[in-house]
DNA sequence: GATGAATGAGCATTCATTCAT
DNA sequence: AATGAATGAATGCTCATTCAT
């Protein structure tokens, strides 16, 4: 299966589960499950029979699909990473002018992070206490970084690396904060807020 | 004991542990050795077990001071805010340049989220995932905010909520981000960075 | 598995245990070594590890089919409760004269107090202290009454309900007291107390 | 301490605690304690620093007075049986006709019953499961019988230490189910079990 | 490929008891 | 006589993981 079809599985439901299935759909499922189970309750906070339950099947099944649970969490994580960037390029792609694509963008950034908040709470929690997960983030970052660069590079405009790092930096802090009801308690407008965004990004672009 | 000199137990040694001591001085001492093993090894990375040996202590003298696991990440937290807002705040009562004072806090806040990044990330995952620790969460956050209000007005300097909040949100993230790795994971050069951060801060100063 | 059965097992040696059985045997076993520990140690004086080695299983497995200890105790008096009452029935069922099953009744009653001496003193201590088991036993007792008074209805006798209920409160506490030696200590002639409940019983036959 | 001194504290405030005083007092403040704690939530539902803590004084103290937690429910105990014995035979003393007695003695029971229901639930689960307490339930038991023959004898009626003990054992199992709530699980009318009750002590007055 | 019963190390928490002050 | 901080073994319960079917 391909990485455009799982991403969309965390998007969609899957076709009602065969008694025995291909491994990549039970796989595909298991992923979907861990996502959905990460994000309502931390990695700490669910298991993994619970989440094998969810996704249809026993807790051994979960076996034969991760070495552990870790694993999951790195396969949730690689999936997110790639809807992201999907949803981000799909919507720089669409044509309108550049005011239009500035206000998408945030909108795509905003509604990403607003659904997975818990998932990346968790995410930056096991980044800082487990190697192993740290490593595979950076790779991942990587990726975002050669991906960033030729997004610049296509609409000839200079990149300055830690001006646009920053910018996404900023971003990302500041959907979270809409996110997790951080805006809200230090009495921040939204609509400003996000129009502050709109600018920074316009302004980039 | 003030909450000062609590704040003061997270940075300087204790005097050696005597067998039997005044329990704020216990106290002080688990919070301390709780800082340090969240930071390290994160919430569920560590147990209150472990917490109260490396404080000198067995494992029932934690819950004569704690109720629960929560209630020492909870003093943590609030000794964590109160700390940043001291050196913050005594950054900036120090004599110099504009530019000068910039740096400074730059600097601070670099500092205190370097040495704290693991204990950070435990937080966000634990307020995303528990109630009662977003809760006390955003009681800090709206501390944090009147004492940035009161900055405001003392440099006679028209707030703009959440344009400041946004540089707030900007500092911490790129602090987060070159504390743990993701600044050089991205090939970012940090000196231009913490130039970038020291502008932002004139800017508004 | 039907609550005959379980109560079976109450008295009866179950086969060897299986590397792995059905789940009804793997809680009837947990029941019956509960039934035993409590018996034994009371319910405070055990544990449920203890309970489940005692089962032959590992303190997970006893989670598996209880959600904590008080559960198993509810299981337990549930499966005491029928079996006295199957033991009882079984009894009057046979024929005989109304000497013979008045002798019986109480036969079987005091034989089933003394073999469960320690578990009613924990179930005394719980329904005083325990709200839950409290609620519970009080269900128990209401199943008593109506099959009380449906045996009376039977043997076409007038039920006066707390004459009734007054003799079974006497042999219960007098067997209590043939079975933990209280009787004993009060240098009472076992035969004679027994003699003196057989005719009351008789009585009301 | 004389036993009636002790025995009233049961049942009267204490004077109100001196920094320091005579270990007699302290003690019977701790037994009072204990008792009110033990009949509330249970013998394994209460601690000893609890108690200490309810009678005014620190952990420590407790254990200056007793060796350990079963010695204060000894204590306890001595104190109940004197307490119950002294109220009885108060009741026996005073004028009336056989009726008026009977009536009276069925009430000191009940109420005393009532107010230590808890208590007596414990006290039959330790009896069951600790050598100790069974034994020193046991030397009570014993002179309970030695006072029962000396009334009996005093009132000239031939003593049949069986049929007497019954009714003891009548009258203690009804008042528990009508101190704790049985009673009315199994729709008994108080009035008319009261009733019987009396009957049943008439007859043998 | 899937099952699910079973495992057991691990963790949060309690409480009877001690002892230096 | 009284204190109360400290102890640490014990206990209830969880959950990642295994393996025989």
């Amino acid at each position: 299966m391909g990485r455009a079809r799982l991403a969309l599985a965390l998007a969609r439901k899957l076709p009602p589960r065969p008694r025995r299935g291909p491994p990549e759909e039970t796989r595909e499922r298991l992923v979907v499950a861990a996502a959905e189970a990460f994000n309502r309750d931390g990695y700490d906070g669910t298991d993994s029979n619970r989440i094998a339950r969810e996704a249809g099947y026993a807790p051994g099944t979960f076996y034969k699909h991760f070495v552990d649970k870790r694993a999951v969490f790195l396969a949730v994580y690689e999936e997110w990473v790639a809807r992201e960037f999907r949803d981000v390029g799909a919507t720089l792609a669409e044509p309108g002018t550049v005011d239009d694509r500035a206000e998408r963008v945030v909108g795509v950034f905003l509604a990403h992070h607003q659904r997975w908040r818990g998932f990346r709470a968790s995410l930056r929690a096991l980044v800082a206490s487990d190697r192993e997960i740290r490593d595979f983030y950076r790779v991942q970052r990587r990726k975002q970084l050669v991906i960033l660069a030729e997004m610049q590079t296509a609409r000839k405009k200079k990149a300055i690396r830690e001006r646009d790092a920053l910018l996404l930096f900023t971003i990302e802090r500041a959907a979270d904060a809409l996110a997790d009801g951080e805006a809200e308690a230090l009495e921040l407008n939204h609509v400003s807020l996000r129009a502050l965004l709109v600018a920074l990004v316009r302004e980039r672009l």
